[in-house]
DNA sequence: CATGAATGAGACTTCATTCAT
DNA sequence: TATGAATGAAGTCTCATTCAT
């Protein structure tokens, strides 16, 4: 499954040399989980079924967590830090906020098609941890002001604003997870949430449509 | 409006007068679903606690359902029927697809604002049985597909106008119900919505701020 | 079904004229009873099921029968005035213990094949209610003794001989409900349970050949 | 015989020595459910008795077996093996059909003296789960094979003399169980069989008062 | 740290029985 | 008597959590 993909091999601080084995376990409970996530939801993951999917004993989760309380905070966490390298590798060296948002949401557009496992379990935790927004929150508000103090974005209210943009964009992957893929989904929606925010339709077209930083044009 | 009509002023001893109070229950008992809708999500909705909330016996619900499934699936009918009942009273005599849009899409947020129990019901619905989707959506997707015709809307693929429109409807509600009123979030929201859809700037905002149908003024 | 054949016309008290749908209710309630039976044995014998069965409503029966106990016990009741009307009927002008004896078995025998529900139904009513076992033990022990005295049976342990005709006969009858129809079944138990009995091969095969009463020949 | 050794002499606290300790509680299980089969049949097993009978946590169950049904098969397996034990050790060094049967008959008729709660265990089971009787079959099939080859067994129809030989015995069983012991009973009941198999009254006679391999004489 | 058996609270469901109409 | 809604005990099963090894 290519839920695997984003995991295991690197963590802030690295810990190199010596004790590999010791935090692997971890690792391997927070990837299990977010395969569970996919397939079940949030509400879906039960300890036993997570241990025998991490290859562990169910007793062994208790070494690693106090409850499964625990457990879903850290799997958010996990999450949350997997989300943020999406968006930060995406828009590394853009200035302009709209199209940060722009590259962001159509990053996350592409990732709902390329590992649709993933975006359920991201879309699971968002429903259930609300607190998962502000992870969300925090990078999109950044982008909200840039596009709004360079003229760009035009909205009343900036709470609503980010309301409106995560909920869009989320609902719009979990339209492509769930019924298939949609041509140029990732402009069509990306478009839409520059309109919602203001942007004028022509100038909305020309940021959806430049090329993605990263891809080979 | 009627939508708050069942509710609990009355206990089980109030059953004088009438003669038809058996199947009043099964009200109560969809009442006090949309309750712990409210409260804990349509995952945290157990019978136990429905049984003591609706004031009967556990194995009285088995009388009205005949599985928890079943529990689930009449309450959200039931909210589907409220749901029908919001929006086809809020824009009966208007043609104009936008306005149409419009006029739901404040609707719901004014909603989300007098009623937040509804509101997290129907959200917790929405997002446990994606079938409530299409409720929603075949509303939605006439008005959508008559501001098309009428030149107002310009989307590039109407599910996921349809997808967006929903999320960022409900996103929107959401932020009322959690944080707390924001000054003419109806208009903003339903502006915003408006725009996503293609509606210039100007227009949005005159569609936007037209009375309501039924408002006194 | 056929299990209705046995039933509701008669009466030994006969209550002619006036109120005949008072006990009317009864009767259905045991009929219903014995298809339930058929089905799904003693222990399956639901009251909602068996109100429905017998198309009254569930408080009805209790109408009739004070506890769930009481109808067990009188459809195991029913049940033996029926069989003893089996019994009666086939062997009325015979003398010879060993032809009455034969007779009866080949009765059961061909019954099982007639009315499999009936037969699944008794079959379940002396596992459950071992005191069903007297109502058929009384006829039987007759029959053994008569034949006894006539020289024509000879077993060491009258108790042991009753138990093991009853149960052979009961498990060739299972046979025949169960896995369907085998040529001369009635003859080849009869002939088998009077060889048990201790009546020579050829004697045994005689008896077991006589035209059945009743029969057209 | 060894099939006693399945019993209570032990309780929880007595887990000292040993390291297997684990897997002795699948015993416990089955050998609490065999009691409880002997007081109230298999459909009287409860989960919540057979965990207080057995000493442990009704969650502890669900350990060994995945659900109800699967603790009622795995009885019935540990009952077919323990039988299939009897019968084996009973007639190892026996070639004649006719003995093998007797000595299987008699064999059953003793045990149901020496332990009546296995043996009402059996006969309950046998009752429940038609699946058992092949388990019974497939031995008794043999030595009726035998027998008939042999000369010594002239029935009309196998599968009707496989099931009165089997009712018939367990039948026999059933009211030493039931009533108390019955003087020479396995001779008694061993040579009505062999007469309804055919045995000529002497011939039954010789073989059914053979002395019992394994006994001291 | 790892294991996995054991625990027990709590969920869903069935069903005999009661009772107001 | 008939009705059928209501009851609540009891049963099956799940699962987070503990603990001895």
């Amino acid at each position: 499954m290519a839920t695997n993909a984003h995991s295991n091999t690197r963590k802030k601080s690295q810990l190199t040399r010596g004790h590999k084995k010791k935090a692997r376990t971890r690792q391997q409970l927070l990837d299990a989980a977010l395969r569970i996530y996919a397939r079940a939801g949030v509400g879906g993951l039960a300890l036993n079924a997570l241990a025998e999917e991490a290859g562990v004993s169910n007793g062994t989760i208790y070494n690693y967590f106090r409850s499964r309380e625990q457990v879903l905070e850290a799997v958010g966490l996990e999450l949350a830090i997997q989300l943020s390298e999406q968006i930060l590798v995406a828009s590394e060296a853009v200035d302009s906020g709209a199209e940060r948002l722009c590259i962001a949401v159509r990053t996350f557009m592409n990732k709902a098609l390329s590992d649709p496992d993933w975006t359920r379990a991201l879309i699971s935790v968002v429903r259930y941890a609300e607190g998962m927004r502000s992870a969300l929150g925090s990078y999109l508000r950044a982008d909200l002001q840039a596009g709004h103090r360079q003229g760009d974005f035009h909205y009343a209210n900036e709470e609503m604003a980010m309301s409106i943009v995560i909920s869009a964009t989320l609902g719009a992957m979990n339209l492509l997870v769930e019924q298939g893929p949609v041509e140029h989904a990732d402009r069509i929606a990306a478009k839409m949430v520059l309109q919602a925010l203001g942007v004028p339709d022509e100038q909305a077209r020309h940021i959806a449509e430049l090329p993605l930083p990263g891809a080979q044009g």
